[in-house]
DNA sequence: AGTATATGAAACCATTTGGTTTCATGTCAA
DNA sequence: TTGACATGAAACCAAATGGTTTCATATACT
């Protein structure tokens, strides 16, 4: 009844929490490449990049593109909008003055 | 003959990479708070929310302080300036116009 | 002094994670 | 068509993760 498959899209904060895909997304920003040419830079085996591909294909991070017999994948940004927002919550916590404010605002409850 | 301990921070993506750990940060963003008062908003045990409460002190998330016999915790915002920085590189990447010029640029290899 | 409260440490456990090697499949080149 | 290349899937494994229960310790209350 619903849409058929609400794709159980793993969230963002856990695909970048791995340096090397931390490393990935920042290879693939401005050329799209393909496994065997992505996995040369990285000291894992072929297979294992390419299961950290994976994690952040259905994260929504990169987008893959099938050309012949390669795959070649690139960065697709739009899925850092959430951590951005999840982080533009805390800007708030950075200006000082709001800061101070703050804290003498909830001063009753320090007791002692 | 350098720093005693150089202490190994374990990085604020992983840390923030739990559902329950942010929202830690974000019920600590406030008010100060003592253990079973944080626990109880949380359907786990006392000591399991006490170990995310470790592991976000040690990425310097939160600062603990004695207070008696309890301990308060509290949000230390400023290792997520590190975060902030990170995704700051990827601000290039939702600016369109750049966008459209890297991939124009790139275009000839695009071959097929 | 003796009891209750607040907390962290320790030992333990199931599941997830990040890696491996092997195998199957599809595409390109001779 | 035959062989090499590019890739993902599968089975497997050690270590990390996120939780539990139990125990020890320090502080507060009467």
């Amino acid at each position: 009844m619903g849409q058929p498959s609400p794709e159980p899209r793993p969230d963002v904060f856990q695909a970048i929490a791995d340096p090397t895909r931390r490393q990935l997304l920042h290879m693939l920003g401005d050329h799209e490449m393909p496994v065997t040419a992505i996995s040369g830079h990285f000291p894992m085996s072929r297979t294992a990049v390419s299961k950290h591909l994976r994690i952040l294909t259905d994260a929504g991070l990169l987008k893959e593109r099938k050309v012949g017999r390669e795959t070649r994948y690139r960065l697709e940004p739009e899925p850092l909008l959430e951590l951005k927002r999840w982080l533009s919550y805390y800007e708030r916590y950075w200006d000082n003055k709001l800061l101070a404010l703050q804290r003498f605002v909830e001063s009753d409850q320090d007791e002692m």
